[in-house]
DNA sequence: GTCTATATTGTGATAGAC
DNA sequence: GTCTATCACAATATAGAC
């Protein structure tokens, strides 16, 4: 299946190239030598690089997504929720670390891509509101709106992520290792965090 | 002095298309149709879109960057300081939506940028890590890393705006008003939800 | 200081040979 | 399916008239 080959070839090229330039600053020139093809080829599987781009932003954006559903529907208290969510997701930006920056800069760029992707997966939010909110009910956490509460979670989680090279420079002095060690250490901080904020006395 | 007159609307057509379109996604055709002048005049004034884009960068950047020296320099309380803080920035945010995206966008495509633009500055982040670290020594809050809690802070006054197109759609199903309002409760809301956090019982 | 005209290069995309 | 050659246009930038 030397075709197929091919066409995953240019697909791993484009995202690459993608996520770290962007869509305006890629080029299908530089997505075929990175791809050690021809650029003609390029259009032959895609037909344009919009429609090259609408399938990489499609994958990532799965990769990107929390998926909120299972664990805020999982039978596990709502501290152990958080606890689980907030490791296991920064742990998947750990290994793709560019990802937060290219789904955010993209969706601001061209905030209909977002459109087509969501109906694709179908999200359900409000399975988490209700999940917050029947604590909250049962006085296991304080009063909070629970849009504001995960707003703050997935903030803690993503920001230092998409914000690294500024955050690296002006409280780290660049150092990169230091960086990394400091992303790594929030897998646990921030659920500490959170869980100090809303846990009720 | 009509020099400067055309200068300023160069600048203020600059800056309107490059914070909303970023540097790739600009065109100096764009930039001078914006500010009803030729071409030409751009390369006049400004020797090069990317001198151009230079100085408006460093401008936006004033506005982004907390002063978070400031603040946390004054006598005032660190609970205070920390009000003061988030509602202040969220509030000079509230003014220029835009700002946040923009810096994180131009600082991940070019890092370089920012090292100029600092020095200008001369930023000292020590002073708000020892003033934090004090507040431990004293009792009056948890045991933190200074810098995860100085993180998290701008992570939850920032994140809300760099990811507005995302979190609008997804979570208030793109409804403006609804996030709009959104934010500006977050004036009080993010201070609460980080004192809640860190004070000591 | 401001314009028109143009140079030069780079871009996405297609035609057509193999 | 893969290549070479090329089109049509847009980009940054400059030259030169006024």
């Amino acid at each position: 299946m030397e075709s197929k080959s091919t066409e995953e070839r240019i697909l791993q090229s484009a995202t690459e190239v993608f996520i770290l330039k962007g869509y305006d600053g890629s080029t299908m020139q530089e997505i075929a030598d990175n791809a050690s093809i021809n650029k003609s080829l390029l259009h032959y599987y895609y037909r344009s690089k919009d429609k090259l781009f609408s399938r990489v932003f499609g994958m990532v954006f799965h990769l990107f997504l929390p998926r909120l559903n299972r664990i805020f529907e999982s039978d596990l208290g709502i501290f152990e929720q958080i606890e689980q969510f907030t490791e296991l997701y920064i742990d998947t930006i750990l290994k793709n670390p560019y990802i937060p920056m290219f789904v955010m800069r993209e969706i601001t760029n061209n905030p209909n891509r977002l459109a087509e992707v969501v109906k694709h997966i179908g999200l359900r939010p409000e399975k988490a509101f209700q999940s917050i909110q029947q604590e909250i009910d049962k006085g296991t956490i304080v009063d909070i709106d629970p849009r504001q509460l995960i707003v703050n979670i997935i903030a803690m989680s993503i920001f230092p992520f998409a914000g690294k090279p500024m955050l690296k420079a002006i409280l780290f002095e660049g150092d990169d290792k230091a960086y990394q060690d400091f992303l790594v250490s929030r897998k646990k901080e921030v659920s500490k965090f959170i869980i100090n904020s809303i846990r009720k006395q």
